[in-house]
DNA sequence: TAGATACTTAGCCAAGGTGCTAAATATTGC
DNA sequence: GCAATATTTAGCACCTTGGCTAAGTATCTA
């Protein structure tokens, strides 16, 4: 997947207000699927699927145990696969620490 | 306009790979919509309501000089609009300049 | 193996987004 | 006023998205 790939799943998945607040909560550490479905006002399956977006995009990452599955803030993702565009259209307001997309080394997953 | 729906109208015209590219075209200083509609293979109306959605979200400016629309990027208002979840997703990663975001005075257009 | 729990997948439907062409509006210049 | 130019608005078609319920898969417990 290249990095424009990226940077547009980032984007798609942020556009949905529920996804945002699904990566605001996962901040203070990972929850389970449960866990999320319980702080919102919709169904579990429409959870689910939020939460297969942002693992699509590279923004949260999984893993199982037991019964069940927690989710994680990936921050570094959030930030390289909007760091590029934030850097090129408002860089004297934004500045990024970890500057990682430039370097041309990405870590390639599924 | 509250707050949070800057951030939703701002994130919901970032999710769209023209209005980003517009954005970053207009980095290099104003345009006027031709201009614009030049440098993409859609339609002139496609284009003036890409325009629309962004300057709804507050994200351009518009500015009338004779036959012609000149748009202009609103720097501050991106950064500001994106800026407190960028804080408090990947506070880390992400250092905001000015966070004027913060101090509650926002400006308050049509 | 059977049942309970946790989560996802499948299928449906309403709503919204994005593209187009045609028509309307605004401005310039003769 | 009329024609030309620049841009937007209107109306339509198509696809995607996001919600739901029902059904399927995976894991634990007994």
């Amino acid at each position: 997947m290249t990095e424009a790939q990226d940077e547009a799943g980032a984007f798609r998945a942020l556009a949905d207000p529920t996804r945002r607040q699904i990566l605001e909560d996962l901040r203070g550490g990972e929850l389970a699927a449960g866990e999320i479905a319980a702080r919102f006002a919709i169904s579990a399956p429409s959870i689910s699927r939020h939460l297969g977006v942002l693992k699509g995009a590279g923004l949260v990452t999984e893993r199982r145990e037991g019964n069940r599955i927690y989710y994680a803030l990936a921050e570094d993702r959030l930030a390289t696969s909007i760091g590029r565009f934030l850097s090129a259209v408002c860089p004297e307001q934004i500045v990024l620490r970890h500057t990682k997309w430039r370097s041309g080394a990405q870590s390639e997953e599924s």
